[in-house]
DNA sequence: AAAAAAT
């Protein structure tokens, strides 16, 4: 069985037989060749020279030609010379003991037999795996004492003769004729004795036991050679998995009372006798008024991470950032002149959408709805906070709200996305809106749980929203299938069509019906974007709200010439402000890098990268959006479609690798309508690239150069930082969540384990998000390093 | 370079 079924598919994973039959097929060959070779820490003749220095060679073996002189006694020495000579006259041999006739006469009556033993599991004596029972007392050795164990080396052995005519000279024995001669007749030997009670008493006294030493100069140096006198490694259970030193590899963490935990807690005799009576109980009181007062207010409510494992956490990440939504209870009255009713959709999503003060259309919603709800392919071009989540996703529900249902494993529309993260906050976005039709959507993105997916798409999804490499391994399992799939919608479509997306995109795309409608977005059109619309796009209607270039007027431009002995300096310095700031770095070691050193500057920052698990980016992303971490340092990851509101200003440690990197970073502030702030540091061999971005881009900012302390900086709200490192235990409490009434047993599990946590993604939002429609278009980029 | 699947 691979392994991917034993861990990444938990034990309560349902499997259908085909996608047994597919996981065990698997596209995994690659790491099944690899444990092969890795798991078996010797090689075939290293294991070998080892086994056969231990003489573990047996007939079994696949080289069984040499067998152990172990467990013979030792070998019976001849000298040739003494041997008769060999006959070749057949009358010579001794008669055949055992001639037909000489044996007894075979009984077939059934009751002769002797009596055969039963073997039940419940006779045998339980096995004792205590070290103090029955094992009697360790036998001692004094290390000192023992004989040199030589160490085998091929090469240090003699060659084995088997010729007496060598140069060996007298045996070591010769001459000893007094011992007596051995008997090889079995029966001169005394009789075995079987009674216990002859054998020497057993000494269980432990002071009869030789004194251990615990000088440590008295033992042997340790030898840290592997092939050195170790003998076989020790066995360890197979339960016990193999360690690992990845987050994301953990076991989940067992609920199961029966498992791990060790003898359970004894309580007191004195708990009083429960009883059964059912008059015994407190009347229950059905008076409203005794009820406590119900509390709307979520901070109220009991942490729901506090009861949840780390691994279930991770599978409940699809409901991460659950925003409050300043909803209205009670009926809505939908205005007469809702945007949303003018495009055609159904009553109930207009009514929803109104229920949280959404009435008016974004441009692109009322550029591209009436087309897709016309069946239409659209070809969708949106800037930052364009509103295209709810572009696309309207349409899509409203004509899957058609009274069908989705099959099992066959879902009716697709939404892909680049990053776990945009997936998450599309599925956030559209999750009232598909259930307010009765509808079902499912995320489906690596680092969650196989099992809840695969558990969803049995029971019919009708909305898929997926990242390109989870969704790619899940047709590949064929725990989804693609063949009625009616709507396919590619967002972010330009960062999808990079060379690394590409072939998984189109893979997944051509799994899908022909005639299907196909709605693809993104920032900007060029050469990966123009493929992927003439492969899969009919005739498509295209929309664009604005091009690539900046439009946003809100938004102020720097960049900043710095020396690079200035640079961690002046990004603790831009970064130190009241609200909130997006750092973007180019690479994920950077971005650790530049957190931990704006945190020694006494800049509370955090970085945010795909190298982490999937828990810990949640954890980051929700405490940035609740406003607990005031810092992001960020790759590219968090580039596009990622809303928080009120990020004051954006801050290009590395310069972007081109103008759309630039003005998709830049989008993520000056959301809504408000105003931002985008700081580009350049290294003065970077100038000339700057310079060439910016009128890429549209923006209108000349390099000029700053120094630590510089007003302009000073001019955008930043404030010089105190100096004084951030405490390691307040990155933990923002990035782990509470710590609940410190039980942490000791000894279990990892630096994070069992802890509690949660923190940050469930908080409400601050500043009254608006998490309808805001991902943004833009652009994008990077380049050049932190360091130099 | 990053992202996107794991093992």
């Amino acid at each position: 069985m691979p392994k991917n079924q034993r861990s990444g598919a938990p034990k309560r994973a349902r499997w259908t037989p085909d996608q047994k039959a597919a996981a065990k097929k698997g596209p995994k060959k690659a790491h099944r060749g690899q444990s092969a070779a890795g798991g078996s820490a010797a090689s075939r003749p290293a294991r070998d020279a080892d086994r056969l220095a231990r003489r573990e060679f047996s007939r079994d073996d696949s080289r069984g030609d040499r067998r152990p002189t172990t467990d013979r006694g030792p070998r019976r020495e001849f000298s040739r010379d003494e041997r008769p000579a060999r006959s070749f006259n057949r009358d010579d041999r001794p008669q055949r003991r055992d001639s037909r006739d000489e044996r007894p006469a075979r009984s077939f009556n059934r009751d002769d037999r002797p009596q055969r033993r039963e073997f039940t599991r419940d006779d045998r004596p339980v096995r004792r795996f205590d070290r103090d029972d029955n094992r009697g007392p360790r036998r001692e050795f004094s290390r000192d004492e023992r004989p040199q164990r030589s160490t085998y080396s091929r090469e240090d052995r003699t060659v084995t003769r088997f010729s007496n005519e060598d140069s060996r000279g007298p045996r070591r024995d010769a001459g000893r004729d007094d011992r007596p001669q051995r008997s090889f007749n079995r029966d001169d030997r005394p009789a075995r004795t079987f009674n216990r009670d002859e054998r020497p008493a057993r000494s269980n006294d432990r002071d009869d036991r030789p004194a251990r030493t615990f000088n440590r100069d008295d033992r042997p140096a340790r030898s840290f050679d592997r092939d050195d006198n170790r003998g076989p490694r020790r066995e360890f259970g197979s339960d016990r998995p193999q360690r690992s030193f990845n987050r994301d590899d953990r076991p989940a963490r067992s609920f199961d009372r029966d498992d791990n935990r060790g003898p359970r807690r004894e309580f007191g005799s004195d708990r009083p006798q429960r009883s059964f009576d059912r008059n015994d109980r407190p009347q229950r009181s059905f008076d409203r008024n005794d009820r406590p007062q119900r509390s709307f207010d979520r901070n109220d409510r009991p942490r729901f991470e506090d009861q949840v494992d780390p691994e279930a956490e991770r599978m409940e990440a699809d409901t991460w950032v659950k925003a409050t939504r300043k909803s209205v209870d009670g009926p809505v009255d939908v205005a007469e002149d809702n945007g949303f009713a003018a495009l055609g959709l159904s009553s109930r999503l207009v009514e929803r959408l109104a229920r949280d003060g959404i009435t008016t259309p974004f441009p692109i919603q009322n550029a591209t709805i009436p087309d897709a709800m016309a069946g239409k392919d659209v070809l969708g071009r949106g800037q930052t906070g364009s509103g295209k989540t709810l572009a696309f996703g309207l349409p899509a529900l409203s004509r899957l709200d058609n009274g069908q249902k989705a099959s099992p494993r066959r879902p009716r529309a697709l939404v892909m996305v680049p990053t776990r993260e945009l997936a998450m906050q599309v599925s956030d976005a559209l999750e009232p809106l598909v259930h307010v039709l009765g509808l079902r959507h499912k995320l489906v993105a690596g680092g969650l749980s196989y099992t809840t997916q695969i558990n969803a798409l049995n029971r019919g999804v009708d909305l898929l929203i997926a990242t390109p490499g989870r969704l790619k391994d899940l047709v590949e399992r064929e725990a989804v299938i693609l063949d009625a799939i009616e709507i396919c919608i590619l967002d972010e479509a330009d960062h999808m069509a990079d060379m690394g997306f590409m072939p998984e995109v189109t893979a997944i795309l051509d799994q899908m019906p022909k005639g299907g409608q196909r709605m693809l977005f993104s920032a900007t059109l060029d050469k990966g974007v123009d493929k992927l619309v003439d492969g899969y796009l009919t005739d498509p209607v295209t929309h664009s709200t604005d091009d690539a270039k900046a439009s946003v007027t809100t938004m102020e431009h720097h960049v900043l010439l710095i020396d690079p002995m200035h640079k961690k300096t002046i990004t603790a310095e831009v970064a130190n402000r009241s609200g909130r700031t997006v750092v973007f770095v180019r690479t994920k070691l950077g971005a650790d890098r530049v957190a931990l050193q704006l945190r020694e500057q006494g800049v509370f920052a955090a970085a945010l990268h795909g190298g982490l698990n999937q828990g810990a980016r949640n954890r980051v992303l929700g405490a940035f959006r609740d406003g607990s971490l005031p810092v992001l340092v960020a790759t590219d990851v968090a580039a596009r479609g990622i809303h928080v509101d009120d990020v004051s200003v954006v801050l290009q440690v590395d310069p972007p690798a081109d103008h759309k990197d630039y003005l998709h970073r830049s989008g993520r502030t000056a959301r809504a309508g408000d105003k931002g702030t985008v700081v580009t540091l350049a290294l003065p061999h970077q100038r000339r690239t700057m310079e060439r971005m910016a009128r890429e881009a549209g923006i209108d900012a000349v390099p000029t150069k700053a120094v630590p302390g510089d007003e302009r900086l000073a001019a955008t709200g930043a404030v010089t930082p105190s100096g004084i490192p951030v405490p390691e235990d307040q990155v933990r409490r923002v990035l782990e969540g509470e710590k609940r009434g410190g039980r942490r047993p000791g000894g279990h599990g990892g630096p994070r384990g069992g802890g509690p946590r949660g923190g940050g993604p469930r908080g409400p939002r601050q500043g009254g998000n608006r998490s309808y429609g805001s991902d943004r278009g833009g652009q994008r980029g990077e380049r050049s390093s932190y360091s130099r």
